[in-house]
DNA sequence: CCCATTTTATGATTCAGGTCATAGTCTCTG
DNA sequence: CAGAGACTATGACCTGAATCATAAAATGGG
């Protein structure tokens, strides 16, 4: 996350999205830094039959689509907004001139990266795993641990409905909601009110 | 990949490894950055029932292994030496002494992580999507334009094994071997000495 | 050059997760 | 507050990749 005013300092502009909008797509050429400002966009692929995958969600605070942008390369994914948002734009060249003449926010950015491949190697070897349990425990656990940070039992009330989850792990809606009532079953989950808590 | 002589400026040390030996293992703490200098270092997972999965193969002047020490996590995979291999290795401390030191430096190991990401999204997306078929083209796709430079039909000729290319995918030997047959057939790719050209 | 090991190959069988259909429940909006 | 749309749920069936078995071809080390 990069401080607002910095961001505003090197020309950003905040821009209104609404649900559904699209802020990019798959194959186009990386000209802006986007962070979230308010609401909650998505970045995903869909596949030949209309399936989707979904790469990533970011929420207020959390930056998107700066790899393309550090390694000149088209974006692998679109990027949606899941609700309305606003959204922080950046020229590339704007952004770069942040990152040189700011060395901690460019380290920010770079652990940024890090932790995101992180979660993107957790994920790969899980999701070629096949174990549709195992791909969802471990999705949560991700994010009860690396992202909300709670401890603690069912502590942690996840937030995403089976359809996200099963486009997150590219399962199948009822793949997900068979495996997650198998889960509860065996302790490793509960379900209350239809949401699901671990 | 960083200038040699500025690694050993800053204190790395060239370490050789033999085939099989692992450098760390999946949950210990990132200790220190590595770069290969010669040889093949593969960082990879092994789920229960001991199923391999490959993250990334390394060769000379590829580095490996810094997200962790950026982002502070413990390491998510193992790496091992695909055959005889030297390796500089450099203290958490002296590596990030030097990439404060060297801004260049710190932005083309930024770009290294991105391109990562890069390819971490697509093989994601693609892993996610079954149909083995895909999975391998992407790859070999990713192979070719990415990391060889290719160009020209069938120009690519690919130097992993079925096994490995099984262990990237997330597939199994027999699977790929039947799914490389039928690119064959459908002229996607070429087999001469069993060698696979794309 | 020979033998052990690795790699590629191929057939038969199984079964988990995808697919399809259908319905109940919740939520939000006008 | 009612109705539409989104979300969760469940059963029946089917398909394609995993699994298991077995073997041939290539490779390489002594």
């Amino acid at each position: 996350m990069i401080e607002e005013n910095l961001l505003l300092d090197h020309g950003a502009r905040k821009i209104p999205f609404s649900k559904g909008d699209q802020l990019f797509r798959e194959g186009e050429s990386a000209l802006n830094f986007y962070q979230v400002a308010s609401g909650e966009v998505k970045m995903n692929n869909y596949n030949e039959d209309g399936k989707e995958f979904i790469q990533g969600i970011f929420s207020a605070g959390e930056s998107f689509g700066e790899p393309p942008l550090l390694a000149n390369v088209k974006y692998p994914a679109n990027a949606e907004a899941i609700n309305d948002a606003e959204v922080f734009q950046l020229s590339k060249e704007q952004f770069l001139e942040l990152l040189t003449s700011n060395p901690q926010v460019h380290l920010k950015i770079t652990e940024t990266l890090a932790k995101r491949l992180f979660y993107k190697a957790i994920m790969a070897s899980e999701i070629s795993s096949q174990e549709p349990e195992h791909r969802i425990l471990r999705i949560l656990d991700y994010l009860k641990n690396h992202v909300h940070k709670t401890e603690g039992k069912f502590s942690f009330r996840v937030d995403l409905t089976r359809q996200q989850l099963a486009d997150l792990t590219g399962l199948r809606v009822e793949t997900v909601i068979r495996a997650t009532k198998s889960l509860e079953k065996k302790g490793e989950l509960e379900i209350r009110k239809r949401k699901l808590y671990r």
